[in-house]
DNA sequence: AGCACGCCGACT
DNA sequence: GTCGGCGTGCTC
């Protein structure tokens, strides 16, 4: 009895099968998928089985398999097969298709059980009396404190512990710890009412239902308010009917936790949730959940799409044109490419939810390949808020350069009325960057070549693309002037001004920086719906399915800002964020407002925020594709050569272009060779070639090659992307 | 990737 | 003499 296997090493070179002799103890537990330990080259590495077979003709000696590592691991046929479409869809190497389809804990290489999942927590160990007796003999210090309040609560986490203190205490004897395993908190707040639909509502759940048993996808396009979680809520219960399981992707966990809690309410038990935010042991537990068949309803983020479920009923991708369904390492895979897999695999719909479809999902939908589903009113029928914009040309000439006069005018009245406001500015820090009057001087990223953004709570510069951090000078480093200057506005530079402005105004910022600790966003979104502040000012994080009933303004500050980015993508963003952000307004009793601040009214997609038109947005930038030759009507690949060294990395890419000129059809077009949009990144310097073809037939080949010519090449390094998300 | 093997320079 | 630099080649 033979085993092929592909070992831990995701290296081009090692992207093949490996024979293995299967000792005879193992010969009945040894299965397809299971992870393995087996010598290679004088070592033990950890590999996968992908095939078990009597047959095997070759003359050379071999090893043996040493041991299963985890019994419990098994990679289903339809994952194994996953993977393989993996590594053809993104020419990634079939291992690194098949680590990311597994939890970090029972990655194929080095496998860390992470065991954080216990809360330890910490209790009196000595009776209350010879407390008291030690309290009261003692002066106030770390100590005392922590013994106080273990007298009044009886137990304390370690977490909320001072460490000195607790490791005196330990060795006095009066306390000890105990190991606790952590619990998950559910939200017993939400109750689970009886989902009532509207009539749209109802229309696209009975075509999806006559599809129920179909590899159909549908385009779910439903203006923002207009109910579509209510839709998943009924398609997820009917799913269950059917003694079937539903998957459910999210863009984000931390930003759709009101989501969340509500399928939690809803499906309790029977609910694994997966997400980046959990800990390793965490994330075991609920993979092992769903393995064992325990839930049968999966939420989770992008990777979430390879949950071990194996009788799927239903997919649902809500926010389809996020761009977080996009991994940006390698595998290079886009959840909905994997979920169309699935669903092929399973016989089952595949629902893609949006407000703002992405493009490619709407020409498709249009051409029929997807059916379109439309939700146009909101549910319960308020109108969608009145979208002002504003000029801000006109407004200089006024001598106000961050808050117009109609905005300020709409906060004076919202704050009057105990209403809430939410300003979007997409930028954080201070102020974006800082140049010297006298010399021109700018800070820029030893790494990256980028400006530094100051970040004044911090005194510090940082690079936002690396994290380097750099204490800001009194003087220029360069002429030794006082003369540096604060230009652009960040998220921390507007609440500064905000909270100036509208002294009376309870102001609280949500941004990267403001986040970065867990369940910070959490916290801040609920303090916000609890009515703890007025107004919420934060980046693009603050726009993405929130509901806040208090909520009737909405501005956003410097709407270009995303429009000038160098990308074909930048106005299709930019009309999602911006349709987003302007669905938070208004979204129950009390009608809403959104301001846009713009230096182009006259811009199309402005324009096509202003009246909640996707459709006539939709039309204009199909147009603009067709003739620059984009997607949805050509596919794109981009091919990136990333090098420390500068030259070498330009001479590569130039012989690239020429290889594939010689190779490709001349019905392909090849840009660039151009510097990348990261050109200088941690210290590397990457080119970049865009490649726009409409059939694919030799390229993957072609590109295949170039990545084998280059795997040996330790000079420059490749880096090809099907269908990225960004050039 | 990571390890053995191999072929040259400068050190206890 | 040998220790160690890293170029090359191979891994069932």
């Amino acid at each position: 009895m033979y085993a092929y296997c592909v070992i831990e090493y995701p290296i081009k070179s090692l992207d093949k099968a490996f024979t293995y002799q299967v000792p005879f103890n193992l010969k009945d537990k040894l299965q397809v998928g299971m992870k393995v330990l087996v010598p290679f080259n004088n070592r033990f590495v950890y590999a996968i089985v992908l095939k078990i077979t009597n047959e095997y003709h070759e003359n050379y000696e071999l090893k043996e398999i040493k041991s299963i590592v985890d019994e419990y691991l098994i990679l289903n046929k339809e994952l194994l097969l996953l993977g393989k479409e993996m590594q053809n869809l993104t020419l990634c190497t079939l291992i690194s298709a098949y680590q990311a389809m597994l939890p970090s804990a029972l990655k194929i290489k080095e496998q860390k059980r992470d065991y954080k999942n216990y809360d330890y927590i910490i209790v009196l160990d000595k009776n209350k009396n010879e407390v008291i007796n030690y309290i009261k003999m003692h002066r106030p210090s770390h100590k005392i404190e922590l013994l106080n309040i273990l007298l009044n609560k009886g137990e304390l986490n370690k977490k909320n512990c001072n460490s000195v203190a607790l490791r005196d205490l330990k060795k006095l004897g009066f306390v000890k710890e105990i190991k606790k395993v952590h619990e998950n908190k559910v939200d017993t707040s939400i109750e689970s009412k009886d989902i009532l639909l509207n009539e749209e509502q109802l229309a696209a759940l009975s075509k999806i239902y006559l599809s129920f048993l179909e590899a159909k996808t549908f385009l779910l396009y439903g203006v923002t308010g207009s109910g579509k979680t209510n839709v998943y809520l009924k398609l997820i219960q009917e799913t269950l009917k059917k003694e079937k399981q539903a998957l459910m992707l999210v863009p984000e966990i931390s930003l759709t936790q009101q989501m969340i809690s509500i399928f939690k309410a809803y499906f309790k038990k029977n609910v694994a949730i997966l997400h980046s935010g959990l800990s390793d042991k965490e994330k075991y537990d609920e993979y092992v959940k769903i393995l064992k068949g325990e839930v049968n309803v999966v939420i989770g983020t992008r990777s979430a799409v390879f949950a071990p479920l194996n009788n799927i009923g239903i997919i649902i991708i809500d926010e389809e044109q996020s761009d977080t369904y996009k991994q940006d390492t390698t595998p290079r895979y886009h959840a909905r490419d994997i979920a169309l897999f699935r669903s092929k695999y399973h016989n089952c719909p595949l629902i893609l939810g949006s407000a703002t479809p992405s493009l490619e999902s709407m020409a498709r939908a249009t051409k029929g390949v997807y059916e379109l589903l439309h939700l146009r009113k909101r549910a319960n029928n308020m109108p969608l808020p009145e979208v002002f914009i504003v000029d801000m040309k006109e407004e200089l000439e006024k001598r106000n350069f961050i808050i117009s006069e109609l905005l300020d005018e709409k906060i004076k009245t919202c704050l009057k009325r105990q209403e809430q406001a939410i300003l979007l500015l997409n930028r954080r820090g201070y102020s974006t960057f800082i140049s010297c009057r006298n010399c021109g001087f700018t800070y820029k990223c030893p790494n990256c070549e980028i400006t530094l953004t100051y970040h004044k709570s911090s005194n510090m510069l940082r690079c936002h693309y690396c994290g380097y951090t750099k204490i800001k000078d009194d003087l220029c480093p360069k002429c030794h002037e006082k003369s540096l200057n604060y230009l652009g506005l960040g998220t921390e530079k507007l609440e500064t001004i905000i909270k100036e402005k509208y002294p009376n105004a309870k102001v609280i910022r949500m941004d990267k920086d403001t986040t970065s600790k867990k369940g910070a966003h959490e916290k801040i979104l609920t303090a916000f719906k609890n009515e703890e502040y007025n107004i919420l000012i934060g980046t693009q994080m603050i726009s993405k399915g929130l509901d806040f009933p208090k909520c009737t303004l909405v501005g956003v500050l410097k709407a270009d800002a995303s429009l000038n980015i160098p990308d074909f993508r930048s106005s299709e963003r930019t009309f999602s964020l911006l349709d987003q952000v302007a669905g938070r307004a208004g979204r129950s009793k009390i009608p809403g407002s959104v301001i846009i601040e713009t230096f182009n009214p006259d811009n199309e997609t402005i324009k096509a925020v202003k009246n909640h038109d996707y459709d006539t947005f939709y039309q204009k930038e199909m147009q603009i594709r067709k003739i620059l030759k984009y997607p949805p009507y050509y596919y794109i690949a981009s091919i990136k050569v990333g090098s420390g060294n500068y030259k070498e990395a330009s001479i590569e890419i130039d012989n690239i272009k020429k290889y594939l000129e010689t190779k490709l059809d001349k019905e392909i077009i090849i840009l660039g060779p151009s510097v990348a949009s990261n050109f200088k990144r941690n210290n590397i310097y990457r080119f970049g070639i865009t490649i726009k073809y409409k059939k694919d037939k030799k390229l993957k080949e072609i590109l295949k090659e170039l990545d084998n010519i280059y795997a040996t090449n330790k000079k420059v390094f490749l880096e090809i992307d099907i269908n990225p998300l960004y050039i």
